[in-house]
DNA sequence: ATGACGGTGTGGCACCGA
């Protein structure tokens, strides 16, 4: 099974790319954020022929998260159980695979701004939420995954300038310490389980040629439950995308479990 | 550097993202 997640950033535009993407990556669930529409405007049909089923959550002009699936999804939940949150940033549901099911978290992480912001606060109380209602999630559903754009740096190693960026947005204490939390719920960032590349990052800006200096950071995550944790056959990131006309400024990173 | 680039919605620009 194959799992992936890209921040699409307008589907409207890119939804080409990601039917090229599939025809290429033939993956088994794709986690999308920043879809940028409202549900009535969702290419369902588009993807139907491409073979993929589509468990939608939209918002106009912002937010917006989807999982399309070659099996049908279940057991369909929108955001965060017991925040209440005006913003679409969460899809959750269950995928049946030969083995078992897993269940799929995909999360549009708050950005935050800067430390001290407004949308800082609501970034920290945002990760609480999902860390509580997880945690829940986790005793029904142990075969689990969470992916997404975290906007979170996990280390150093995740950033083009740990020096420079120290504390800034994505790279604070209090950001990790929430990432922390989630790892501490029994998850595990399957990218870290295999040797990567030096500077491996799935987000570079627009602005000053970010992408062909390598300038990036890796804030887009796939974490894997224990439950999960021996099936988990590789973790990469397809910088292809990123050379596309019209990209968005994420990648896609793919997981690869074994199905028993 | 209150910048840069790109999408959206509005309306002759502002807002947001990371």
């Amino acid at each position: 099974m194959k799992i992936a997640t890209w921040k699409i950033k307008s589907l409207t535009v890119r939804l080409p790319q990601v039917l090229d993407w599939l025809a290429a990556n033939p993956v088994d669930v794709l986690c999308l954020q920043e879809l940028k529409l409202s549900d009535d405007k969702f290419p369902l049909k588009e993807l139907e022929a491409a073979g993929y089923q589509s468990a939608v959550f939209g918002q106009k002009t912002y937010n917006g998260v989807a999982i399309l699936s070659r099996s049908p999804a279940r057991d369909i939940v929108k955001n965060i159980a017991g925040f209440t949150d005006e913003q679409s940033r969460v899809i959750a549901a269950t995928v049946d695979m030969p083995d078992g099911e897993v269940r799929v978290v995909n999360g549009y992480f708050v950005n935050g701004q800067s430390p001290g912001s407004e949308k800082f606060e609501y970034k920290m109380k945002w990760l609480n939420g999902l860390r509580d209602w997880l945690r829940e999630e986790l005793l029904t559903h142990p075969r689990l995954v969470l992916l997404g754009d975290f906007n979170i740096t996990v280390d150093d190693r995740d950033t083009y300038d740990p020096e420079g960026l120290r504390e800034t947005i994505h790279h604070t204490t209090e950001e990790r310490q929430h990432f922390q939390a989630l790892i501490d719920l029994g998850l595990l960032d399957a990218f870290r389980m295999f040797d990567q590349p030096e500077k491996s990052y799935s987000w570079w800006d627009y602005r000053e040629m970010a992408f062909r200096r390598n300038r990036g950071l890796r804030i887009d995550h796939i974490l894997v439950s224990e439950a999960l944790k021996p099936l988990v056959r590789s973790c990469v990131i397809d910088k292809l995308p990123r050379k596309n006309e019209r990209p968005s400024d994420h990648v896609p990173v793919v997981a690869e479990l074994a199905t028993l």
